[in-house]
RNA sequence: GGAGAGGUGGCCGAGCGGUCGAAGGCGCUCGCCUGCUAAGCGAGUAGGGGGUUUGUAGCUCCCUCGAGGGUUCAAAUCCCUCCCUCUCCGCCA
């Protein structure tokens, strides 16, 4: 959510951020609409005022005198209750508008509209060049048995896999090995809920926009997190943080649900895109000042843990137009796979200033009032596409697939062989 | 799932229709005092929004005592709905 004194001072930066990332929002309609609300509220303020201090004089009063007084505030409080009525009215149509409208896009984001835009920053790593021809990640799953998509399709659908033998135990190696970094760099290990209220959704951005995404629980009024980013960020909703305790950092731990809907036909092989897997989140809360700083050092994180695992990557800043409604920022680091020759996203992080911590109210104590922090989240470990991106970049010519050094002391094996 | 208790400021806790955004205590901040520390003394100490204003100053108004609705001239106090927490019993990893 946008700061609303934005709207009244400078609605020209949120048109222009609206622009970039090819939305056309008539700015006109919602600046009148906040003119109108905050007058008509004001004028009801004021009768609301001599009213309260008309009904301290009633508790004075007796006979006639105050059986007069009370008919001039009965009136009073009739009229302020038709003018709240109809503010409340317009309020709910004005927020219900602004709620949708996403974060401003940080000037130094990539310009243009679709992923196609993205702006590469670096490439790191070998592209690995086979002598025999490499499989994709579904077929080597298969023939490894160490991925079963078939069964998990009659179990549980289409976009479900099973881990199974090394790749399982190669899912607690990479949570335990990528925790032991995370907390080694500060942050604090957490394993958060799955199952999350709207408050949280809607705190974080994805409610009302990607409603359509997410799992919902109604018996329960509960939803499936499609990231821990979710119950990360709502920790410390409602919350005034000491600042000296800033930044806080989380490492978060949990299963991700996503419906994937609208996605029908696109990576339908193997387990790039599921409905569940589980994933290690970074988490940070700072102060609105060191969130570019921050950002960077998530990434760096990021970058630290896929070179660790021998995976070429490159980084690509997000184009504007392809970034989620709370960020003002992203960037991706798209690993090599070579089944489809080219480079897919494996981890992401974003910078969502104080989009988030506005509608989740997290402020930090400041002199002259409080201040919103800024939020920023990013992928340490997507399990899932780590395991399918380690097996099609590390296959050997007889079938099988070697483990990068940085796991083997959580692995208990260096390779997995063919059945 | 059954029975009961309760949700008030950073914390504890009083208030149970009017002058209460709220006694008292603890904590915290600043000042005074005291060789130092402790103790003591004094002052301050919730959040959000609006108006005024060049102003993150001052003044002022409104809202917030779990959330939402209602009764009333007037609600922390009365009524309804919901949420949450705790205790006991049952069930359960």
């Amino acid at each position: 959510m946008l700061d609303i004194a934005l709207l009244r001072t400078s609605p020209e930066v949120i048109s222009r951020s609206m622009e970039r990332r090819g939305l056309d929002i008539p700015l006109g309609d919602l600046v009148g609409m906040e003119a109108r609300i905050r007058k008509l509220r004001h004028q009801a303020d004021q009768l609301r005022a001599s009213q309260r201090s008309l009904g301290k004089e009633i508790a004075t009063l007796t006979g006639d005198q105050k059986q007069q007084a009370i008919q001039r505030a009965r009136s009073m409080s009739n009229r302020i209750k038709e003018m709240n009525s109809q503010t409340n009215a317009d309020s709910e149509e004005f927020y219900q508008q602004w709620h949708t409208l996403p974060n401003l896009v940080d000037p130094t984001a990539a310009e243009g509209l679709t992923e196609e835009d993205s702006e590469e920053i670096k490439r790191v790593g070998e592209i690995p060049r086979f002598d025999f021809q490499p499989a994709d990640h579904d077929s080597l799953g298969e023939t490894l048995d160490v991925i079963d998509t078939k069964r998990a399709a009659k179990m549980a659908g289409s976009r479900f896999g099973y881990l199974k033998g090394k790749a399982a135990l190669l899912e607690f190696a990479l949570i335990q090995w990528s925790m032991d970094h995370l907390v080694e760099a500060g942050l604090v290990p957490m394993v958060t809920p799955v199952l999350v209220r709207e408050m949280a959704l809607f705190g974080t951005g994805f409610f009302p926009g990607d409603r359509q995404q997410v799992y919902e629980v109604p018996a329960d009024d509960l939803f499936l997190a499609a990231t821990s980013e979710i119950s990360l960020a709502a920790y410390h909703a409602d919350e005034i943080l000491n600042p000296d305790d800033l930044p806080l950092r989380y490492a978060g731990f949990s299963s991700c649900f996503r419906r994937e809907a609208g996605t029908h036909g696109k990576d339908t092989r193997g387990i790039f895109r599921v409905h569940q897997f589980d994933k290690v989140e970074m988490f940070s809360f700072t102060r609105a000042e060191d969130s570019a700083t921050e950002h960077e050092r998530i990434l760096g994180l990021e970058e630290k843990l896929v070179q660790e695992l021998e995976l070429p990557y490159r980084v690509v800043n997000v184009a504007a137009g392809d970034l989620g409604a709370s960020a003002a920022k992203k960037y991706d680091i798209e690993a090599w796979f070579p089944s489809w020759n080219t480079y897919r996203e494996i981890t992401s992080c974003s910078n969502t200033t104080d989009y988030q911590a506005r509608r989740l109210r997290i402020r930090m104590k400041a002199p002259g009032g409080n201040r919103l922090v800024h939020t920023l989240n990013g992928t340490a470990v997507a399990i899932g596409r780590v395991i399918i991106a380690l097996l099609e970049n590390h296959q050997q010519s007889d079938g099988s697939v070697v483990m990068p050094k940085a796991l083997l002391p959580y692995l208990g094996f260096d390779r997995i062989d063919p059945p």
